[in-house]
DNA sequence: GCCTAAAATGACCACCTGGTCATTATTGGG
DNA sequence: CCCAATAATGACCAGGTGGTCATTTTAGGC
């Protein structure tokens, strides 16, 4: 019993209102310091309703995050349709697009996450960090691997190396999106969408490239 | 007024469980959920003790925290002298590894590192965060820019935008020794020293030869 | 051994929390 | 219009919080 059908019989502004209320809530302060009593008074209902809507705490948070769960899969699955045509560079640059799409549209969902990835005393927190490495392991894995089979990746590559990267990269830009400070000098931070579209094709390329001075760059300097 | 001369009279072993003990305590809890009954009993000493020694809870909190800066400057600084003469990727490789070493040296303060980024209700978080772009900034710019005067680095690089991407892939890196899961299936999570130092190598390689086919490689296919 | 200044103590305070439940209000079928 | 079922309510509870302070203990110079 997580939901009662009580509350999915309440008329749909006043259920959207209290869900609305619960995830800034959760966004704002985290699982264990939001308040059901701030939450209830924002909603403009009685605290011991929530209790009866959603038996605790818990039982509301675990509504609101398999709510977000099935939101972040449709997306997943959509952008991946979506791009399946493309080439491997373009379809990163497509999906890390689709996440900021994503949080704009989203953005408590997302503080949510950046909530639960450290804060130890979130429940389903082992259940959250297993279905973030269900991202990586079924949107990028075969995502790489299908790059590599066409030639658009180096064919000597370490798959799981490159997915690390990848996500490690993809979700830093996300985070430099949301949190001040995050960005170094790329100047991320809530960038306009004019600005984050030339930051990702800028990265894309880097990825793509590399760091290193080129050998064939070199062999110029080798011959002088 | 952040910490009083009694606490800094205390006898050093003293002083230092009380230390060990907040500092364990902020590493689990977070600040807010933190709880000084816990320390106080913990500590084996009164809670008005901990009051008398820095005033509030945010003091304490400034006394360790101002003592993290100060370790991780002085690491940075020595890491930064230690390898001024290796080429840009090798010290990148150095500097990573140094930053294992030095979580597995003080896993409690990374841990109130990860804690303090992303959330939001913890004292001296801009001041945090900016200390953080100057890690960025004063570390890993000017290692960005020597690496491209000596070449070992493409001239045509822009620098935030490297040392944003550095960053994100070393943080991460560091964030999957400490996290389970968030490693994908490279296998990061306390890695042994042995392994780790692989995965160091192979990352920076990959950061250096980029994800992309050569073009020398697709030339070949251009010609069919 | 005494006396005073400094330090340690923990009972106590107001406040907030998640959760309960007896009471009240609302609803809809007959 | 009535009545029973359902839903909404908020006073109340135990427990935990950061913080206070009158009281006791300790330390060290004389």
């Amino acid at each position: 019993m997580a939901v009662t059908q009580t509350f999915q019989r309440l008329k749909p502004p006043k259920r959207e209102k209290i869900l609305a209320t619960a995830i800034h809530e959760f966004a704002r302060h985290g699982f264990r310091q939001a308040s059901l009593n701030r939450m209830a008074r924002m909603s403009g209902i009685a605290k011991g309703s929530l209790f009866q809507y959603f038996g605790t705490k818990e039982g509301l948070f675990r509504f609101i995050f398999d709510h977000a769960v099935e939101l972040i899969r449709h997306n997943l699955r959509r952008v991946k349709a979506e791009t399946a045509d493309q080439d491997f560079f373009e379809r990163i640059r497509s999906s890390l697009l689709a996440g900021v799409a994503f949080i704009r549209q989203h953005p408590h969902i997302y503080q949510i996450y950046l909530k639960m990835l450290f804060q130890e005393d979130f429940p389903f927190r082992e259940e959250f960090l297993e279905k973030i490495h269900l991202f990586s392991a079924e949107y990028l894995t075969p995502l790489v691997e299908k790059g590599m089979a066409e030639g658009d990746l180096r064919p000597d590559l370490d798959v799981d190396l490159v997915v690390f990267t990848l996500d490690a990269v993809m979700d830093r830009f996300l985070q430099a999106y949301c949190v001040p400070f995050l960005d170094g000098n790329a100047a991320v931070f809530q960038a306009p969408p004019q600005r984050v579209e030339k930051q990702v094709g800028d990265l894309v390329e880097l990825l793509r490239s590399g760091l290193g001075a080129r050998s064939g760059g070199t062999r110029l300097a080798m011959n002088e």
